[in-house]
RNA sequence: GGGGAGAUACCAAAGUGGCCAACUGGGGCAGACUGUAAAUCUGUUGGCUGACGCCUUCGGAGGUUCGAAUCCUCCUCUCCCCA
């Protein structure tokens, strides 16, 4: 059998960790995350983290590994994985990555071209310049530094343009000389599976897990966290809606609103997401048996092939 | 019982004779996305159509008008105030 790096992807709530942790059991193994969010050791509660039971039971990677004050990208994602698996897969013949932050899983299953980290004052400066003066300065001075990314960026998308901007500034060259999608040839095969509920089913979830985020304590984790709130890593939903209400802006009500309804935008976007690969097979999250089984006869079907 | 206000698309809410299939917000739906991505951005939301366009809508029934969500009459319902 050849190594197998096995995929759960789904969209938030679709139920990927007892998912993962029960595969994980099945074929007595280990799960990488591809969370953007699970890796902050300072979130907990708002980010459905597997609790310190199921940690126990199956040994997770890239969870807590670093801090909301660290720089992180989706290409360190792409290396910290490639890295962790070389050693991983001298244990065991198939591992499990379960997440649904879709880039990162991208950057796995396609690859990511190799672009130097932006200088972080760059990144500062044309930050500030975007507050200051909004946008049209920026897409001058990109058309300028590199034409063919401005003719194809969404030139309403602010982040994009700063991204293209910050690579031309840091690097002395276009963006888009870097950007070549670069093929990757894995020494591991990748079985993507997705998780797929009805639509009203999925919300349903979502509501009841924010209501038990909310029982555990997530103000007072959100409350913790309050004095660094400027840090894109709490630029995520439940706690930055929670900010909103520190300030006064919401009242408690409002706040939970806005965090299910973001919730379920985020939820959606993951499963637009996940439509960009048509191997992706799809499964009731309760499908276990089913899940098992699909496995187990592609892997035979390599096993053939050999 | 008396007086007043109002009924608009999934919800809220503008519109007060033609520029209205109807502003806006919410919610929904769909999409883009190679770097902090739980981020960032876009489209769409009466029906049919690829499109031109056509059809049915603004509580109900009539009426006025070349033309009505908008004016008139009656009806139904809701809300508020006084009793």
């Amino acid at each position: 059998m050849p190594p197998t790096l096995v995929i759960i992807a789904g969209p938030t709530a679709s139920g990927k960790t007892n998912l993962s942790i029960k595969l994980a059991q099945h074929w007595k193994t280990e799960i990488i995350s591809c969370d953007s969010r699970q890796m902050y050791r300072e979130m907990s509660i708002g980010t459905a983290k597997p609790d310190i039971d199921q940690l126990n039971t199956i040994s997770h990677h890239l969870i807590d590994n670093l801090s909301i004050h660290d720089y992180y990208s989706a290409y360190r994602f792409e290396q910290d994985v490639t890295g962790l698996l070389k050693h991983l897969f001298n244990k065991h013949s198939l591992i499990i990555m379960t997440g649904g932050t879709g880039l990162y899983m991208d950057a796995i299953i396609n690859g990511i071209d190799d672009i130097p980290d932006p200088d972080s004052e760059i990144r500062t400066m044309l930050k500030q310049r975007y507050d200051a003066d909004g946008l049209d300065g920026l897409l001058a001075e990109l058309a300028q530094l590199d034409p063919a990314f401005y003719a194809k960026v969404d030139r309403n998308n602010p982040a994009r343009v700063m991204r293209g901007l910050e690579v031309c500034l840091t690097t002395g060259r276009s963006f888009s000389s870097f950007r070549i999608k670069q093929a990757v040839n894995r020494d591991f095969d990748i079985i993507l599976i997705g998780l797929e509920l009805p639509r009203e089913e999925l919300y349903q979830r979502i509501n009841l897990r924010v209501d038990r985020m909310m029982e555990k304590g997530l103000i007072e984790e959100a409350k913790g966290l309050y004095p660094m709130k400027h840090l894109n890593a709490l630029n995520t939903v439940g706690y930055r809606e929670l900010f909103d209400m520190f300030d006064g802006k919401t009242d408690l009500d409002e706040a939970i609103r806005l965090i299910k309804r973001n919730t379920r935008h985020y939820a959606k976007r993951q499963i637009t997401w996940n439509n960009r690969y048509p191997q992706m097979k799809y499964f009731n999250p309760d499908g276990f048996d089913e899940i098992i089984n699909w496995i187990d006869s592609i892997v035979a079907c390599w096993d053939k092939s050999l």
